[in-house]
Parts: C-alpha cells; sequence; structure tokens
DNA sequence: CTGTTAGCGCTTTCAT
DNA sequence: ATGAAAGCGCTAACAG
C-alpha cells in the first residue's frame, strides 16, 4: 500500500513551497496563473488529495458533525424522517453520519460514529447505562424519548394528547364501540410484559367498554391484515380501530376490502406514523401524525443551542411536539 | 462561544501532563486508578472532548470515510439500498456520510461532502461536468450509471438481461400481447425527449405486435393504477404487463382488483426493483429484483480496492450486476 | 507509573 | 507573487 502523498510531495515536485500548493487548491488568490495550473498538474499527477483532517484540524471554521441513529430502514417511519432530518441537517450546516440499529452492533455502532461526531440523535434500542458508555461522553439528543442524565437531551411526542383528540374526535363521528390493534413487539421486547404506550393511552382515553377489544399483530401490513380479521371475528360490534402504526393500519383496510367491510362506512381505521404512503392507497389512510418535520426541527433546535456552547452546556434540554390528526378518507 | 476545552486545559486543572490525560480517555494502561479517576473527572467537569480531527490527524489508523448519495427518501428503492449500504459498509469498516439528491442542492451537498470523505459512491443527477467539478478529485463510484472520466468508476445492472430474461418466460407462461407501463419521468427530465432504457429494452424483447401497447405514468402507486386504466381501456387484450418500478406495479395491482380484472389470471403483472413493499401486499408482486445487496458489495468492492492504493489507482473500475427475475404472484 | 519530545498534514500569519 | 515560520490538538515513542 502506497504511502499517501501528502503537500510536502507535491511542493517539491513542482519545485515550490508547500503555502504555494495551498493556494493552488483553494482558489486563494496570491498566485500567479502558470503556477497555480503547474500545481495542479503535478497534484493531479501524483493524485495528491489533501487530507480532511489536517485541514479542518487547522482550518478556523470547526464544523459540526451530527451522528443520526435510525431505529430500521425498512420502516417507512424511519426513513422519511431520516429524510427530513438530512434535508434540514443540511440547511442548518451540519454534516450528517448515518447508522442504523439494524445493522449489527448497535453498541459498536455508535463507539465507532462517537470519533467523529459532535453529537448524536436518533432512536436507540441500548440502555441507558450501554448508552452512556458507548457514547463516550458526547451529548445525545433522543427522539421520541427521555432519560435525565446529564449529556441526554430529548424530543418526545405527546402521543396521549395525540390519542385523546383521536378519540373524541372518533366519538363525535359517531363510534360507538372502539377496538385497537397494538403491537405485539412490546411482549418479544421485554421479558415482563407491559402494554406499549398506545395501548396505554387507548385504554385511558377508549369509550367506556364491557371489555377492551385489543388484538396485537406483527408491525407490517400483513400483520396489520391478520389482526384485522381476527378482530372482526372477535369482536363483530366494533365500528372504529386505533392501529398501532400505519404501515399496519394499511394491511387493515385492505383486509377490510377483502372482507367486504365498508371503510369508513361501517368501521372506521386510524393509523398512527402520517406515513406518506398512507396516500397513496385507496381508500387514503387517517392517521395520527408524528410530525416528522417539527421532530427534527426540534432536535436541531437543540444541537444548535449545544453548539452555541461548544457542547459545554450540562443541563438536560427537552422540546415536546404535537401530533396532528390527518383526517383522510378511512376514517 | 466559550472557547473550546483542550486537552492542555485539562491537564493544567488536573496538574498531569497531556499524555496522561490521553491515557485516561483512551483506556491504554500505564495509569494508576487514582490519577486516571481524578482525569476523567476533571475532564468532565471543564466539558472536554477530545478534538476529533486531531485525534484522527494523528492516529496511524487512518480510517475511511464514504459519502453516499441517495436519490431520494421517498422512494423505497433508494431507502432499501441506502440501509444495505450502511450494514455492508458497516462491516468492512467505512464510515458513511449521506446526503440526499433531493434536499436542496446537490452540488453544495458534494462540495461540503467532499473535504471529510476519501470516496463517494451513489446515484447522482449532475451531469459528467458539474460532478467532476463538485467531488474536487475524490474518486466517485456511480451506481447504476456509467462514466469513463477518470476518478469515475462504476456498477451497472444489466437490466437489458433482466428484462429478455422476463420477456422470454413471460412468453413460456402464455402471455400473447405484452404491454408496458413506462415512466412519465423521462418526458419531464430531458427538453428532447429520450425514451427510458427500460422502454427501449422492452420494445426490443417484446413479443411481435403491431403497435407497441405503451402508457406512462408518474412514479407512483396513485399514477401506476391510472396508467393501468388507460393501458387497460386503449389495448384491451394485453394480458401481460411490464411495469415501470414496483411502486407503480403496486398501484396497477389494486387498479386491477378494482377493475375486477384477475391477477395473475387474466393479465400478469411485472414490476422493475425488487422491493420489499412487494411481498406486503395481495397479491404480491412479481418483479425483476435489481439486487441491492450485490450493488452495493460491488460498490464496496471498488471501494475496498480503491482504498488499497490509497486512492492513487488511476484507471477506471466497473463491474456488473445481473437483476434476479423474483416470481411471487401477480405473474 | 508519569513526563518530555516529536511530529501527523495542513493553513495561517508574516515576511520578502 | 512567493516563501518561512508558527502552530491547530492530539498521540506515539521514548525517557525517566
Amino acid at each position: 500500500m502506497a504511502k499517501r502523498v501528502t503537500i510536502n510531495d507535491v511542493a517539491t515536485a513542482a519545485g515550490v513551497s508547500r503555502q504555494t500548493v495551498t493556494r493552488a487548491h483553494n482558489d486563494m488568490g496570491d498566485i500567479s496563473e502558470a503556477t497555480k495550473r503547474r500545481v495542479l498538474e503535478v497534484s493531479a499527477q501524483l493524485g495528491y488529495r489533501p487530507n480532511r483532517f489536517a485541514r479542518n484540524l487547522v482550518g478556523r471554521q470547526r464544523l459540526r458533525a451530527v451522528g443520526l441513529l435510525v431505529g430500521s430502514f425498512s420502516n417507512p417511519y424511519f426513513t422519511e424522517m431520516a429524510g427530513a432530518f438530512l434535508a434540514a441537517a443540511a440547511k442548518r450546516g451540519w454534516q450528517v453520519m448515518m447508522a442504523s440499529g439494524e445493522s449489527g452492533s448497535e453498541t459498536a455502532a455508535v463507539e465507532m460514529l462517537a470519533r467523529h461526531v459532535d453529537l448524536f440523535v436518533g432512536h436507540f434500542s441500548l440502555s441507558a447505562e450501554e448508552l452512556t458508555e458507548a457514547v463516550q461522553g458526547i451529548p445525545v439528543v433522543l427522539l421520541d424519548d427521555r432519560c435525565s442524565r446529564p449529556g441526554f437531551h430529548s424530543v418526545e411526542i405527546d402521543l396521549r394528547a395525540g390519542i385523546r383528540q383521536a378519540m373524541a374526535a372518533l366519538e363525535a363521528k359517531g363510534v360507538r364501540r372502539m377496538g385497537m390493534i397494538d403491537s405485539s413487539y412490546s411482549l418479544r421486547a421485554s421479558p415482563t410484559y407491559s402494554p406499549s404506550p398506545r395501548r396505554r393511552f387507548f385504554e385511558e382515553f377508549a369509550l367506556e367498554v364491557p371489555e377492551p377489544a385489543i388484538v396485537v399483530g406483527e408491525e407490517s401490513m400483513a400483520g396489520g391484515g391478520h389482526a384485522f380479521r381476527a378482530l372482526m371475528a372477535e369482536y363483530p360490534d366494533v365500528d372504529g380501530v386505533l392501529v398501532f402504526n400505519d404501515m399496519m393500519a394499511i394491511g387493515a383496510v385492505q383486509a377490510a376490502q377483502a372482507l367486504g367491510v365498508e371503510i369508513p362506512g361501517q368501521v372506521r381505521i386510524l393509523g398512527v406514523d402520517g406515513l406518506t404512503l398512507g396516500e397513496a392507497v385507496r381508500p387514503t389512510v387517517s392517521t395520527i401524525s408524528l410530525d416528522r418535520e417539527a421532530l427534527v426541527a426540534s432536535a436541531l433546535d437543540i444541537a444548535d443551542a449545544l453548539a452555541a456552547s461548544n457542547f459545554t452546556n450540562t443541563e438536560s434540554l427537552h422540546r415536546t411536539v404535537m401530533p396532528r390528526l390527518l383526517w383522510r378518507e378511512s376514517a
């Protein structure tokens, strides 16, 4: 493996000083067209490229990089979030390095990124202790989660308010018996079963009923479809369904069509996430939209605030974003 | 904006040498537990975090970063590609910095990334000249495209072979009259109309017919649906359809169901891309799969080869990956 | 165990 | 228009 070409090699080869090489490469003026062209030519011949670390080390204008941890690239919610984040970050002058929790060890990914970013943002599956260890002192902005340790900041989504509003609106639309399709994930995730927050809020705000009409399914379109069939079979009187997320809700709507159940005529179906995809299907899927624009904007507000103090800020910063009800066709 | 805390500040405050501070922070041994703890404490108090550029400048173990340019985060093909790339890159020890063409100026994004990566990979919409300018000498691996300039490498997908095979297979399955739904994008993209490669290959291999049964639509589920209706109205004898991509194919399948057209009984529908989403719908969508695993693996093979020569390699490297026919239910 | 000495590769002064 | 000097902040190598 050939040793890397440095500015000195170019300077020597071109018979000029290092500074002249710098001038040529950075359009700095104070250099004749002739020498500039000659230096650039020699550079190209030698295959010289400035070392990015040396360059940034000495440059006064420190740039800021954020490590974005994306939950999963196979869930549109996360990819839409990532896309929104990338766009907003670029506008604010942040570099983004991404990693995904699903690609191997999250710990390894975070530890590696820790050497190259000023800040972490994202959805982490590590425990607070593991995460604290892995980030090596670099501040973290948790998305849709909360941790009060020093160095941890967060943007939360007030899903409780969203579900409360949704339940009230559905009631006003004439729904008499609410059902819910929950994710089966929380069952697998922890040894001791703990209901998802969505389920807790549903139970808190659903109309009074003899027994809660809840079934669980996998977090996919197919899972949503199966769950909808199960729900209809077990609780035929249900005329409104809150679904864990939009992918499952799309599956439920499809299953309803196959079953000959009219949507929203006989049953109103409401998802959670606000996926663009929900607009592409017929009928379009109504949803409690977790506003990704607002989410990433809040995260970057925190990022800017931290950067302003050179990341020496000690107090935890928190934001809350409100979900928006997106009434499309299915509810 | 407070000046950033450096290793010297910590050393002074803790009453030790810089080297001892380094030892404490990097678990290097040769340091007593007591001093280590004390140094770490002082560091935390001062809010010290090692400068990542200085660290990487001096570290012998140069790490490699690749800039991934993702076409669009609203197209599952690209996000699945990005996910696969992230996973593969992590395994091979590459850092990934991402940008998206849709987020503002592609030129600006590339120029900014150029200061921080050793290599570019991705789908670019810039012209060869603009791109050459923007990357500032950093090598580029083009995905699904080709450019023979020095410093440009590529991974191509042999779509022609894929479409040839698909046409033959469809014929063997009894299809008599092939139709195609093309993207309307190429019409908008260039002032002078040029058919998409998919269309050219379709026309090359479709069964002999009096006139080509081709309609165009937007690159979305809805666009695919509309196009399918138009196709059926104009060419009622068509019993096999090649669709520009899977999102459109899914829309076409849905439209067929609404129309009461049996899939694949009356009409066989075949998409392009190999989206996972095509497996989640009913009927599942058959497709010419553009193998993302193979695509990113080839790109990273090239990346490794370039890295091995410290990116001084001059000859253009090229790979070709073959599409795979994924027979699911719709064809 | 701890400190000293070099030097990574580049850009910024400031001379000439 | 060009060159010389002086560091950026950190870690490797060697002292003690």
